[in-house]
DNA sequence: ATGTATGCAAAACATTTGCACCTGG
DNA sequence: CCAGGTGCAAATGTTTTGCATACAT
């Protein structure tokens, strides 16, 4: 189910045109992690008017407000993905780029723990796996969506 | 002890000048994490003379050779430092940008367990703890490096 | 010699910003 | 109506590339 304008306001952004296209998208490509040009690309696609610097500025927005999670995954774009508020880690196939999302509380907990030992206090983290996959039929490289 | 020629010749790179400065740098400043910028300032306050574009294609080619290994920090630059062959993952103070590096065997066991689980065999990974100091001396910001 | 490396300037990208116009409440 | 949002184009910051020159072997 899509958001929609409560989630907007609830943190405080008018509720405009093109940030509901956005958060439409990201919801319907729940799975999906877009860069900022892959959400300009698919909205003019589908018929969608959008300058490519709104995408940019409303992504930025919406990751100060806690809405998407930005992360750095090899290459020189940000990939953006709806915060649903279950934090996870990611997975890159270093083959197709299929991205799998995982959870581990034995590493979230070291992670605390070596943070602790060494004199700091943990904040976040980014952790990301490059893995290759066993499957003979994957495929040979995607954007990097699902 | 800086390194010399030979490590050079080992990995099949013409031994020449530029290369020299920049893994003597390198090495001189073991404990940073250096940006290409900043090895290029570097070396023409020490006088040596040298081009940007050289920095980036050389580091680049050290990446390749397994000289150096580099890093995607927050903000828009990679940083290198000198590949020892011993791995370790990386805490960003979040006040002064103090860099510590550590090794967690635990952790890097459950990530190839969760790989392997997942039907992925695990090749890299890149794990960065953004964490704050107690120490109420921390300096405000530094350039990143150690 | 001669193939490769370098330096400079220009290009290529991803991203940000200035500004006039449009829009939501 | 009016603060804030948008679109475009221009600016920015990082990294790459084309090409003539310089260097290592």
């Amino acid at each position: 189910m899509s958001l929609g304008a409560k989630d907007l306001k609830k943190v405080g952004l008018k509720v405009t045109l093109p940030r509901m296209k956005i958060l439409n998208l990201l919801a319907a490509q729940a799975d999906s992690h877009l860069s900022a040009e892959d959400v300009y690309k698919c909205l003019l696609e589908s018929g969608e008017e959008i300058g490519l610097a709104t995408v940019y500025r409303v992504l930025t927005q919406f990751e100060a407000a806690g809405l998407v999670k930005r992360h750095h995954f090899e290459g020189p774009q940000s990939v953006f993905e709806l915060d649903e508020g279950t934090h996870h880690d990611h997975l890159v196939c270093a083959n197709c780029g299929e991205i799998v999302e995982f959870y581990d509380e034995i590493i979230e907990e070291r992670q605390r723990a070596i943070s602790r030992e060494l004199g700091f206090e943990l904040q976040e983290h980014s952790m990301i796996l490059y893995a290759e996959c066993r499957r003979p039929n994957c495929p040979k490289r995607s954007t990097g969506n699902s």
